[in-house]
DNA sequence: GTCTATAACCTGATAGAC
DNA sequence: GTCTATCAGGTTATAGAC
């Protein structure tokens, strides 16, 4: 039997197992979480990890696919928009991206790092081999600017986003830069972004 | 005894074993590489490992090191170059970095990937802790365009040369790019990213 | 559904023969 | 120096009591 209202002191134990497991293995990785640090996580005992989930590898597909999606539910939306034009949609996607991952510093560096291991994973969530190509922004770059290919502008756009979360450590560690001053600047990022990508698109 | 001279068909033991190590754990990071992977890529037996190098973590350190000061040696000189213009850096870093890390292609991942867990690792390689702001890049970059924060341009720099390595996976399966248009692109950004890095020094 | 105890397996490291 | 065999410890997964 299901309960049918959950609040934040009465989750389900498979809730928080999955809850235990989205943090431990976000932030470790497979190969370096136990199925040990998730139970303690969670608060609860291994047996039930295996008694809800089959295995870790099981556990794990679930969570990954799910941030997967979260990865990618900014994009797809963004990038087949008809509506609006290509400078409304660098903006769009400079904010959303920087503002989800403020909140999960982590995602974009286990994305990466797990869609490495198994790339068939991607896949699972990001529909038809060439939905890329096929995009209204890709489209309205190439009519932006026809001698550009136009996955140029796009991996410029998400690695604005998106690297300085995975330089992060070194960055932190051979600069003065504490926490507070690397939030400030993704902040700042979020305007600067689009005026730098308008600037590369209207360069030579 | 060493010998004086080392073909490609005879060297020793011990560099079997690192050039095996520097192999997998660049491929499949430490957590996820077991000795006996590199065991059998040099194509020798476990207890040679612990023989020459104490344990995996002794032997992981070594090839960790050595491909920090890799990655970092590019940066080093340049960004401390008294006499080269801010324009002469910024192509020598977008050529280097691109040129070291298509021949490596796993480098920058597996250096973000372990300076993560083991943040401290870096003061081994990278002297000082404000080496960064020091720098005479940081400074040129300042006296151009006194009122941004110089550590955006240096990430935008960086990134573009090394985000599109760390991506590739994931772009390889949401584009009909492969292994070739994908060095193609590469060798296209030597000369993009000086120009659209220059552009964004204009910016407004 | 949840727990403790344990099985079954894997992995890093070592002993000891050659 | 190199090998085979094996140990010791840890990890995933399961059995069985409650």
């Amino acid at each position: 039997m299901k309960k049918a209202k959950v609040s934040k002191k009465d989750i389900s134990t498979e809730e928080k197992i999955k809850e235990a497991a989205r943090k431990v293995f976000t932030q470790k990785g497979y190969s370096a979480t136990r199925t040990r640090d998730i139970a303690v996580e969670a608060g609860l005992n291994l047996a039930l990890l295996n008694y809800y989930f089959r295995s870790k590898q099981k556990l794990f597909e679930i969570v990954m696919i799910e941030k997967m999606q979260k990865f990618f539910s900014i994009l797809l939306p963004i990038l087949y928009d008809n509506l609006s034009s290509l400078e409304t949609k660098i903006e769009s996607i400079a904010t959303s991206y920087i503002d989800l991952i403020l909140v999960n510093p982590d995602l974009p560096f286990f994305v990466m790092s797990e869609a490495r291991n198994n790339p068939e994973i991607i896949n699972k969530v990001a529909q038809k081999k060439d939905f890329l190509k096929n995009s209204v922004f890709i489209r309205q770059i190439k009519e932006k600017k026809p001698d550009l290919n136009p996955y140029h502008l796009l991996i410029n756009l998400l690695g604005m986003c998106v690297f300085p979360f995975i330089m992060k450590p070194i960055l932190q560690q051979i600069s003065d830069m504490g926490e507070p001053a690397f939030k400030q600047m993704m902040t700042e990022r979020k305007t600067l972004i689009p005026v730098w990508t308008k600037a590369i698109l209207k360069s030579k």
